[in-house]
This record gives structure tokens, sequence and C-alpha cells, in this order.
DNA sequence: CCTTGAACCTGCGGGC
DNA sequence: TGCCCGCAGGTTCAAG
């Protein structure tokens, strides 16, 4: 489920009801996702929760003593909170309890997600973030940043932008939304944008990203992303997962076009309508 | 350094 | 009904 909007949802919600609060039960499922949990999990019961951050795609819950539990969601991954007492389901890997009886459940079908345990708040030198590129609403993040990085780079701009040490949080739905409302082909390779086109590829990334969450955030009650979907703003796609079908947002002819295409770059899917782009 | 492909894992929907 | 296939929002690793 999760890219940078849903990441960034996912805190918040937690950022609501976490902080200043205790953990008193840490309940572990199994012993591991993508990665072993980590040996000493255990160790932060009694622990008091500080503040909710997030770096990429990770969900970062600070401690009072210092430390950071990391997250990751994986594909499948889902945070939820509740008050409701707490009923086991199916893949729910670690459950949190807090001193207000709220439950914290890491549920994650596929296992992909990962939980670890950093020694420090600052987590600039941790293995998960050293390689990782700016947050797409860094000021680093300009086209003159993205013209040096995809100076050497031959592979399609789709992957190019979804490439984590580059620049972080987009993911495969939003590498076709950006590049669309960009009108940049996703096949052309990613050295050959002249800087115009990286300016508005930047723009586009940044105003995805920030709708997506502001669709997201809309979407919260009581439950960190009760579906654990992608809150209203699936429905706003506008080539996403919609071959065959008319884009939003650009006046083609459908009859003409065939609609939105469907290509695999890099063993996954890729949206585009080519309209104004020739 | 760059690129590609496979691997990790479960669930779902479609076709036969 | 069952089986097989392809597909799903991420990341890492090996090999060329």
């Amino acid at each position: 489920m999760p890219e940078l909007p849903e990441v960034e949802t996912v805190c918040k919600g937690l950022a609501r009801v976490l902080p200043n609060r205790k953990i008193v039960g840490v309940r572990q499922n199994r012993h591991d996702l993508r990665i072993p949990f980590p040996a000493d999990l255990g160790s932060i019961k009694g622990r008091k929760v500080t503040t909710i951050k997030r770096r990429a795609k990770y969900i970062l819950v600070h401690l009072d003593d210092g430390r950071t539990l990391i997250i990751h969601l994986g594909m499948s991954g889902q945070l939820t909170v509740s008050k409701k007492k707490y009923a086991a389901e199916k893949h729910d890997h670690l459950v949190l309890t807090l001193d207000n009886g709220a439950q914290v459940v890491f549920n994650d079908p596929r296992r992909f997600g990962l939980v670890a345990l950093a020694k420090t708040k600052d987590l600039a030198q941790h293995k998960f973030f050293t390689h990782l590129g700016p947050e797409p609403f860094d000021k680093k993040f300009t086209a003159a940043f993205l013209a040096e990085k995809f100076k050497s780079k031959k592979v399609a701009v789709k992957l190019a932008i979804m490439d984590q040490t580059l620049v972080v949080g987009v993911g495969n739905i939003y590498a076709s939304e950006a590049l669309f409302s960009a009108r940049i082909d996703p096949r052309r390779a990613a050295q050959s944008l002249k800087p115009e086109a990286l300016k508005k590829l930047v723009t586009a990334v940044r105003n995805i990203l920030k709708t997506a969450i502001r669709a997201g955030g809309s979407s919260l009650r009581d439950y960190v992303h009760a579906d654990g979907s992608l809150g209203d703003f699936q429905q706003h796609f506008a080539v996403y997962g919609r071959e065959g079908q008319k884009c939003r947002g650009c006046s083609c002819n459908i009859q003409k076009t065939g609609g939105v295409k469907r290509i695999t770059q890099g063993g996954r899917s890729t949206f585009y309508c080519l309209l104004k782009q020739e």
C-alpha cells in the first residue's frame, strides 16, 4: 500500500495517538519479516514515545530513551490503532499495547515490511538511510539536481524517478502519475530530458505527492488508515490502473488513442497517455 | 559505476 | 469446483 503519501498519512495518524504514551505490551507473533525482528525488541516495553517522524518510506517512532523504532510497511503492510479490544487477525505480526489501552497493530500479508530498533534519534548514519536521496519536498530536490543525477542514466525516466538513491518517496503509482502530469514519456532515457522537462517533473512530483497526502489525510478517523488503502486519492488517478480507459486531465480522443497504455518497465506496470507529447 | 533480473511472500481475480 | 497464471503500492542482491 505505501508510497510516500501513504506513509506520511500513517505517520500523521500515529502522531495523534502515540506521543507521551507508554508502551506497556509488546507482542511478537513471529520473529521476522523481511529481516529478523530485533533481538531486543521487547526492551521497548516500559518506554514512552516522544515523537513520530518519517524519512523516505520509513516510519520513525522516537522513544524517551533516545532510541528509535523503525518500521517499513513494504508492499502490503498496514498499521492500525484501535481502542477496541484486540482481536487477532491473520498476518498480525506485531502488536503494541499502550498505557491507555490502545493497540497498535502491524499487519503485513506479504511480509516485505521490516521492524528495526536504532540506538539513536539521529539516523543519518544508519545503514537504512545513508544511500537515500533527498526528500521530494527538500529544497535540494531541484531540476538542476536531477540533471546532475540523470546525466549518466540511460534507464527510462520512469525507473530513474523511482530510484530511492536519487530522490525518495516516489513509487510505482506516483511515478506514472507524475510523468503523465508533466507530459513526459515514461520510456525516455533519463539522461535525455532537457532542463525544461526536468523542471516540470520536479514540480509534478511535488504536486502529486502533496495532493495525495491531503486526500489520504482526509480519510483518517480512529484508525491509522483504517482500510490500508490509498484513502481518497485513488479515485483521482489520471492514468494508473486505467489501461484502455480515457486518461483524466487531458483532452485526448479515446477513439483515436485507444486510451491509456500499459507497458512493463523493470518488471512493473507503467501507465501513460501520449497526447501532447508528440 | 550502471543495468538487469531475480528474489523475498501471500492473496486475488481471470481463464479454462 | 479446482488449478494455473499473472498481477499487486518495495527493497536488496548478484551478476554481467
